[in-house]
DNA sequence: TTTCCTTATGTGACCGCATACATTAGCAAG
DNA sequence: CTTGCTAATGTATGCGGTCACATAAGGAAA
């Protein structure tokens, strides 16, 4: 229409200034009054990058997975990369069934939550020869990089915490850890600071449940039950956390003088509550964005000096120890 | 290299039975030796179908967004299709930028949070031809499909409850309602709840803040100081709801004897708060789903029976009130 | 004037797959 | 033995861009 070839039509698009001053508004005239909107999938083919990173984590709708995915967002938008998402629902074959999947769509990286996969996905990554982060927890073998935190230091040091305080009888309540390093971590955290303090683990102090805060509430409801009762209780999630909170406010057993109750994630809430919990503070937000800027360094071929970012994590003490 | 044409590995891929049992097997096996990962890009650019589907939400971290994206990823990933996520953080602008972007990509679809959108954004999708879902409100002047519930009409049953208990002094907290659609109709709901009344709507008892549970305490905290009190507080989210109802519970202000709240959304932690929170109860979630089972008719040319779903809402009451 | 650059634009091949059609071989029916 | 059909495979072309290179026009330097 503006009787000129494709190619300049493309120049005009990406390199205007090697176009001629006339021909270029001749061109943009009708790209605007057509309506003209470039073939991204086209030209993905043609140069074999398609500006999408794909995003595992195990659930959405939970903000400790979805912060992360919002830190990664927020960065690789600035360069016109976007999201895929895929939630693997904590199983292990959902998530190697996704990750060939965004392997066929050709994402330019990939990122997955947790260290735990099954061999066939490991596999995969490596034949695709993208980077791969694995993100929220310190894997020992990891595929590519890293940006977490030890989630088992993390939880030995609320558990140490909690001993700190005086607390001898401290239960843990978590998730199941079926292919759940994260989960699995934090309760070993906790039985490592139990067992430095040569303090007794008894198994039906450790119960693993849902991620939910009723779950919370019943864990809390079977702990107070028993007998002995711990005086302390490590939830590894502020989710369960919250609901053991109030189970206890609802029972009238007294927080932290009857029972001590430490969370993590130090999720919105968490400040908030009465009394207002102790707990991890993790860097969710933040391990997304540094996801991202590894990922735009990595894929612009720049030198990435430290493979695996050890973002931390921090003891918030709050009214509930 | 298994010395056949690509047309015969195409077919082994898609349409086993028409090719040779030999043949196929020997196919099969130099696929799975290479470790051959089928390109869906250029399938794509063949077809001219993605199998990718644009969501758009405000912010990814909130549930109140993020369960409507698990729903639809959960309906769509049946088929093989998939998710691309943007955050428009409630600016249009952002908003307009990638429905621009994303319909470069050649999503098959989109979904749209809201019904408040910039003219350029309802024209590139108008052009785009594919099929557009609205949803968490009701539009007005539809673009394509939605999928949604009366965000005014659900306002105002809160609104009414409160009303029906004997109250007559009742302030509103909300967000900020420029480009946002919900939060203006929560308002409109609130508001048309008094005048049905014949009760005054004061200026000074309705807060625009941010959506975090401090900005929600600091609200009740100023209506708290303001003279006259409210007598009742409606909150247009469960996330202001649970800082009012705190902060309350941290000055030992009586809910609901001295002062009522009733919040919106339904989150989590709504019934887990003490008291439990009145609330509307949103079917987030199945927004989602009902979403992407519209976008998977609309795909596949089916008919689409009804274009606008209104999925209702539910007033929950519980101890706040 | 000729030569050589520079600037502006065009050409053709290719990215990996799908579509429509062509080709070949094998076999039953006439 | 043809003819005609079916089953199995191949060929050519296009999707909408990009890349490397070719070409044309104009001006400066010799």
């Amino acid at each position: 229409m503006a009787k000129v070839s494709t190619m300049t039509v493309a120049r005009v698009l990406r390199e205007p200034g090697k176009v001629a001053e006339e021909t270029r508004s001749r061109v943009e005239a009708v790209l605007r009054r057509t309506g003209y909107t470039p073939d991204l999938v086209a030209r993905s083919l043609a140069i074999s990058r398609t500006g999408v990173v794909a995003v595992l984590v195990p659930h959405l709708g939970h903000s400790s997975f979805t912060d992360t995915i919002q830190g990664m967002s927020d960065v690789l938008a600035e360069d016109g990369n976007h999201i895929l998402v895929g939630a693997t629902g904590f199983s292990l074959e959902k998530e190697e069934a996704l990750v060939r999947a965004f392997l066929s769509r050709r994402v330019d990286a990939m990122f997955l939550t947790g260290t735990t996969h099954a061999p066939g996905t490991v596999a995969a990554l490596a034949g695709a020869g993208i980077p791969v982060v694995e993100g929220n927890n310190l894997p020992d073998r990891p595929i590519g990089l890293v940006v977490g935190f030890s989630n088992e230091a993390a939880a030995r040091a609320a558990t140490e915490h909690l001993i700190a305080r005086g607390y001898r009888a401290i239960a843990h309540v978590g998730l199941h850890e079926r292919n759940n390093d994260r989960m699995r971590d934090r309760h070993r955290g906790y039985a490592a600071a139990l067992r430095a303090a040569r303090l007794r683990i008894r198994p039906e102090w450790s119960i693993a449940t849902d991620l939910t805060i009723d779950a919370g509430a019943a864990a809390m409801a079977r702990l107070l039950a028993g007998d002995p009762r711990p005086r302390a209780v490590f939830c590894a999630s502020d989710v369960l956390a919250m609901g053991a909170l109030q189970e206890c406010n609802r029972r009238g057993v007294r927080v932290p003088d009857d029972v001590a109750i430490a969370g993590f994630d130090d999720l919105e809430f968490a400040s908030q509550l009465l009394p207002a919990l102790t707990t991890i503070r993790v860097p969710r937000y933040q391990i997304g964005r540094d996801a991202g800027l590894l990922i735009r360094d990595a894929l612009a071929g720049r030198k990435i000096a430290r493979r695996v970012l050890d973002l931390g994590f921090e003891l918030v003490v709050r009214g509930s120890t």
